[in-house]
DNA sequence: TGTGAAAATTGTAACAT
DNA sequence: ATGTTACAATTTTCACA
């Protein structure tokens, strides 16, 4: 009958149990309870509470597939910065929409300074980011102006996770 | 005996099927198989059958838990953009690590153009960003010029899911 | 809170289509 | 490559320290 609560946003400690388990669930997703018991050294239903208390608490907001643009034809990576000319609220939100929904597009960043948004995508080459620039981005009358910068290689950082 | 056998980085092709498990893990990547079958429309042991297939295949490169910056206590994000002095690839590489291993940061763009790195970090405050910048990234003698964005908010993209 | 053992659910492997 | 069945492993629940 209860439906689930709005996620509090709301800092939460953590100890070396929850650490530990957020820890591996960063590794490996899908680790069976029992292994994740095991490596935070707590009996299997302690960590399933403690899991659930994790999720509730707003700390972990989800366990997710990474796939590999590579493999999926999209080797090219690129920053698209895009700078707005007016900035009406309402036609903003819209622009950021679409933008986000556009295929290939992996990140989206509003920001504040120079540009307006920045768009991390993977494309399958040079015609299809010059085809994804001309068609869907600079086609907006907002958009003003766009700067692409080519990415090596991305990295996932170290995260957030207290040591 | 044997080991896991390097991921292929070469394009594959994907079904329904296919599209429809990683579709559902990219939402939930702890779903049972059970569910996952009943979703994609097969039996629980071609689910299984063909999440293995998809691991194996490099498509599937992991499933990770995501934390929130904010419940952990660091409610301000920022891009970094790191711009490098002399570009030895030694060195390079040795300050892209020391850059991705910092307490705090989600992402490392490795980029051309105008800068060399994009960092996305998150972290409790302006003075804290000023820490970081001051103590963990100019301190490097590579380093010739930061320029820092205040991030509004971020947005996973659509991905590279097809269609 | 954390634990351990029973009950319910789930994953896995063998075999047939 | 897919599905069915049977068996093993796992998660969850709950009474109790």
């Amino acid at each position: 009958m209860a439906g689930e609560q709005p996620k509090k946003t709301q800092q939460v400690a953590l100890d070396g149990t929850d650490v530990a388990i957020l820890a591996a669930l960063a590794e490996d997703g899908r680790m069976t309870n029992a292994a994740l018991a095991a490596r935070a050294g707590v009996a299997e239903s302690t960590c399933a509470y403690r899991l659930r208390a994790l999720r509730d608490s707003g700390v972990l907001t989800g366990i997710r597939a990474h796939l590999s643009p590579e493999a999926l034809g999209r080797p090219l990576h690129a920053i698209i910065k895009v700078r707005l000319g007016s900035h009406s609220r309402e036609l903003v939100h819209t622009l950021y929409d679409r933008l986000t929904g556009l295929p290939g597009v992996l990140t989206v960043f509003h920001v504040g300074g120079d540009d307006d948004f920045l768009l991390h995508v993977a494309v399958a080459g040079p015609e299809a980011l010059r085809d994804l620039i001309l068609e869907h981005v600079t086609v907006h009358p907002m958009v003003r102006q766009t700067e692409t910068q080519l990415v090596f290689e991305v990295r996932e950082g170290r995260g957030v996770l207290p040591a």
